[in-house]
DNA sequence: TATGGTTTGATGTAATCACAACATTTTGAT
DNA sequence: ATCAAAATGTTGTGATTACATCAAACCATA
């Protein structure tokens, strides 16, 4: 057998490999398939398979013919982003469509809110944002013409946000013309999300804007979740890729609540 | 069109389409041709044609079958983060010892204060901790047992943290007992910040607390910098690499400002 | 040593991409 | 309206990549 040409290391079992990997791209941002199997004198089909699993463990994002650092990970959300992300892309570029040029925004916390923060801060300018999840900031910053202003208040580094009195306090001080919020479940009641602090921070932004966009796929449909964060009303809509039916339906149609479908083709 | 998202916007012209793509690659860290050429409603030569000139005003990076953000996108902290790292540390690893169990921390933003954060987050439980930073919050938050309190105002993402009047007034409502700040310059004056936001709240951050602890390597000194947030006095410590001379040690003397030395090795 | 599972390599096929050459459309100025 | 330049689309070819499949090599353990 012929030995390779570029022999620089010496064979790797598969963690080191991988970890060398991940190393090799805080050095690079970018990383070809190609040129990744040269240098750890593997097959392409070697790398392909790591970059396959260090991808779905979300050490590295995959870009056809390569691999690429990850921009930001946040601890908890990343689990739920790999899960419905054409639906909420899709339920994000439509509630794009719902924002004014005038508008004041407070924005939830949650993966599809922050999808929806991404193409805010690529579609829109000069918009006021007020928010209390960091993600959500960072995602609006990359677009200097926007205005983020942050909630103050406990971080919690797991839900990657802020919450608890203080936050609540100062959006007393603060009201905005729409407000865009994620949900992790959805029944005749209202809203709900898992945990008890971000649900109260979800229900004063609601008090504190005259309009309320609740951003859900369908997964959330009579599902409940923790802490019912307000009542359905006029003020608010709904957009998700599907119609809801049954009693949510009914709660919807009696509360006058609006409905927006962004259809998955 | 299978794509995420199909035509929905008007037909633009070159300098606006090559804008846009500029502005998509916010939402998204990778393009591919492909689904660029589909969401723009142009040939996919158009679109290889745009990443070409786009990259070489380095507006973006090619990438096989598609292109990436470019990497100066990210926070300016990134840049600093290489320098002085081994002075840096030994000045964090000093810091720690002057935290007591029972203090309330304030903490500044930087790439110094930022070592000095993971310390904390690595040797330390149980303390409480206000700042106005995201890394450091977020350095901190990987140890659940402190507590995080993060201050309110405009996110500036360049620097990857807080300012403006809100944060201002809100420190006047908390007093700690050692506060914890970086700088760009020292000098007789005093320390200072390269940006006048940021050398606001590290002076009220000062006043706010019982003793002020300003973190910095040796290419600090006698280096004047825009924004000066605070003379020196006795409820002040500075660690260091090095111990000042000329006219930085006088100062530091007749203001009786303790020096902790930080030695390399 | 035998064995079963894991890891890796090799191969073939289909899909995707880059690039160049040429045709067509659009734009802008006269 | 006419013309020229710029911009864009189309097409074909060759290169690169992805993916599935199967075989070989490797490894741990009984």
């Amino acid at each position: 057998m012929s030995s390779p040409m570029s022999a620089l290391y010496p064979r790797l079992n598969k963690s080191d490999r991988q970890a060398r990997i991940v190393a090799e791209l805080r050095a690079s941002p970018t990383l070809r398939v190609n040129e990744l199997a040269g240098l750890l004198a593997v097959s392409t089909e070697t790398v392909r398979r790591d970059f396959a699993e260090l991808d779905e463990r979300g050490l590295i994002n995959r870009t056809y013919g390569g691999a690429m650092r990850p921009v930001a990970f946040e601890p908890a959300l990343v689990e739920r982003e790999s899960l419905m992300v054409a639906e909420r892309e899709h339920i994000a570029a439509v509630a794009v469509r719902l924002v004014d040029g005038n508008d004041i925004l407070m924005i939830g916390g949650g993966a599809t809110t922050l999808h929806f923060a991404r193409r805010l801060a690529a579609e829109r300018n000069h918009l006021t944002i007020i928010t209390h999840a960091f993600s959500i900031a960072m995602a609006l910053a990359t677009n200097p013409l926007h205005k983020v202003l942050m909630l103050p208040g406990q971080y919690d580094g797991r839900e990657g946000l802020i919450h608890g009195p203080d936050t609540i306090d100062t959006l007393q001080k603060y009201r905005a013309s729409k407000a865009f919020l994620g949900a992790s479940g959805l029944t005749a009641e209202g809203p709900s999300d898992a945990s008890v602090g971000p649900g109260l921070i979800y229900g004063a932004m609601m008090r504190r804007s005259a309009q309320t966009v609740i951003l859900a796929d369908h997964s959330k449909f009579d599902r409940t979740s923790l802490a019912v964060y307000g009542p359905w009303s006029a003020a608010m809509t709904l957009v998700s890729d599907r119609k809801p039916e049954g009693d949510l339906a009914a709660a919807l149609a009696s509360a006058n609540v609006k409905f927006v479908q962004a259809a998955v083709n």
